[in-house]
DNA sequence: TTGCTTTTGTTATATCGTTGCATCTATAAC
DNA sequence: GTTATAGATGCAACGATATAACAAAAGCAA
């Protein structure tokens, strides 16, 4: 878990860390999710819980298709879009998972509960992402906005690249 | 003209300056991307001109299909969407305009020719932008994401808010 | 002119997201 | 327990965004 940790650096089980067990983080993740929408008195029902495992199930960002994609291969019924549509805004209004907005798709958040504006790693070559916290930088972004005058509600930011793994793949690969 | 500004702050006619001769700025748009251009040794096409200047027609993103409406008001012929995303393309790859990740949208660019990582200016309420530039927030971002190992390529900061102008009219307005 | 490359036209289709309304389910008041 | 209510889900249709594949045309150079 990450209660307590210095929100600053990469959060969550990033490709920072290299290999880890996922069971584990799901695990956790789902835990998180019970305990805050208990604590908010908020429903995390079979539908929105069975969303969340399946962004969960990875670390790259999922389309709202692929989603529906998982629920109709797990499930008996066959869902409709605006089914999984409501699951991931409800979960976004729950800080559960962030919209990836230059890849129209969505991951978990590692950092539910926290206020925070995310800063998300896409590599783009395996397609993992990672969530990365630099209050500094979103400091400076507000200042710079404050000077023109704009007052700043949200904060999106996305780097691409590759990430650590790939970048020294393709180091490897003589590239 | 922006040349020899220094590449700090908000640049271009945005709404930090407020009012602003709209013909010129188009016109002075134009010119840079035909200079550019021909500079470069690629075609500014008719279609491609055409849909920089609607992009160009004000500060506020356009999908791609008003562009494509506009295009069908504009001119006897009935264009289809790739012919508008073909000229996006084209447009973009010469840094010419902007797409826009939180609104699949378009917007053009101030500092063409500049090698920049644009930070965006995005106002919920009227749906105006302006670009803005702040180097040292992307340098701590790329210096963040580089600590955990990723190679940064491309930087995507769209900051949603209230301009100056709806800022204050929502003051006015007593809220 | 001829041949080649680049651009545009055209049709169809893929992908992403929402509206509107009916139905069901959990919760609370009685 | 029954019933009223709000919240959640099912469902059908549709709207918005984007691309694939191939044909035709236009620019350019030998």
């Amino acid at each position: 878990m990450n209660r307590g940790k210095a929100l600053h650096g990469t959060v969550g089980p990033s490709f920072a860390r290299g290999a880890h067990d996922h069971t584990v983080c799901l695990e956790e993740a789902v835990q998180r999710a019970e305990a805050l929408c208990e604590q908010r008195g908020v429903r995390l029902t079979k539908q929105r819980r069975d969303v969340l495992e399946i962004v969960w199930s990875g670390h790259r960002p999922l389309g709202a298709y692929d989603i529906l994609a998982v629920l109709v291969q797990e499930q008996g019924r066959k869902p409709q879009p605006p089914t999984v549509y409501r699951a991931l805004e409800f979960l976004q209004d729950q800080g559960l998972v962030h919209r990836v907005e230059s890849l129209n798709a969505f991951v978990g958040c590692p950092l539910p509960g926290e206020r925070h504006s995310c800063q998300l790693l896409l590599c783009r070559a395996c397609g993992d992402s990672a969530e990365m916290v630099d209050p500094e930088a979103v400091e400076s972004l507000k200042r710079s906005a404050g000077t023109a005058g704009f007052e700043v509600e949200k904060v999106t930011v996305e780097l691409k690249g590759l990430c650590p793994r790939c970048a020294s793949d393709r180091a490897g690969a003589g590239a």
